[in-house]
DNA sequence: AGTGAAACGACCGTAGA
DNA sequence: TCTACGGTCGTTTCACT
């Protein structure tokens, strides 16, 4: 199967210019991100309005998402895995390819013993050896690849330095 | 430094019983976590009662989170690595020691080479050394570890099967 | 567990400093 | 870029099915 073009990604449209504000809102809403603009307000000294152009323009340039987040394991009785990707030559043209299989949901380049990991997604084997092999392992310049099948999630947690509990 | 005993974490306090409608809600806020009950309501046919109850009871049991995702690379300027680790014996007794670091933010056990993978965020290169020596590399049968560190993220999204584009 | 109605609170334009 | 205000829509509680 052909995987649409490259639609994909890319990250943050416009990274510049985050100030205090903004870091707080996006720690409060690593918390909470169902919290009303009104609560956010009160919490960073600012009015409504100005707090909802500041969210609504992190979210618009991509700085950040606000989704709802599971363990496929258990809501999707899902395959889940991290393939270790070695590559020879660009890695971005790559990263781009295997960021185009819908499957993928998270790529990330890295320095050690793999160039990218990929993180997979797939309703059963059937499905995570096809996207192994007539997915990530038919690009161009991928020459050795390693899969991690996850056995279970241990933590998952967006607000760096803080519990997940409420 | 003392990390917080084990207050941290597990995914997932009632897992059972994610009927149909579940998995539509959970699906629409992978897209959109701040859409609202009604227009969730309409999505799937009910009112908007009975999935504000819904979406609250898979909040409660840790089914789904809804919070706001960055890239910690932009946002904090931060260093950011993938630790895979190798584990001589109890497996869950390390994972539980692992996700009980503050600067851990993600833990998986999986086949492979590595018996798990460790996803750390720190704010320099100081802090990383600090966590992999005195805190992943100092638990009981650790055996070894690999530690990525990220140079970009190139892809993240949390509605499988769908881009991440707005 | 789901519905419906009414009071409350949040959200989103527009206008203006 | 932020604040202020008013109309509209979403949320919440309650009694009921």
């Amino acid at each position: 199967m052909s995987a649409g073009s490259e639609d994909t990604v890319a990250q943050a449209r416009s990274p510049r210019g985050l100030d205090a504000t903004d870091r707080e809102l996006i720690a409060l809403l690593q918390r909470d991100g169902r919290a009303s603009f009104a609560a956010l307000a009160k919490a960073v000294g600012l009015s409504e309005g100005a707090v909802r152009q500041r969210v609504q323009r992190l979210l618009r340039e991509d700085t950040m998402q606000i989704v709802a987040v599971t363990d496929p394991l258990i809501v999707d009785l899902a395959r889940q895995a991290m393939v270790g990707i070695k590559v020879n030559g660009d890695l971005h043209q790559v990263a781009d390819q295997v960021s185009a299989l819908p499957d993928v949901h998270y790529v990330i380049l890295c320095t050690g013993g793999f160039d990218l990991f990929a993180e997979i997604i797939c309703r059963d084997d059937e499905h995570l050896l096809d996207v192994l092999n007539n997915g990530i392992r038919a690009i161009e310049n991928v020459t050795d690849t390693e899969t991690f099948v996850y056995l279970k999630l241990a933590k998952q947690t967006y607000a760096w330095g803080s519990p997940t509990e409420f």
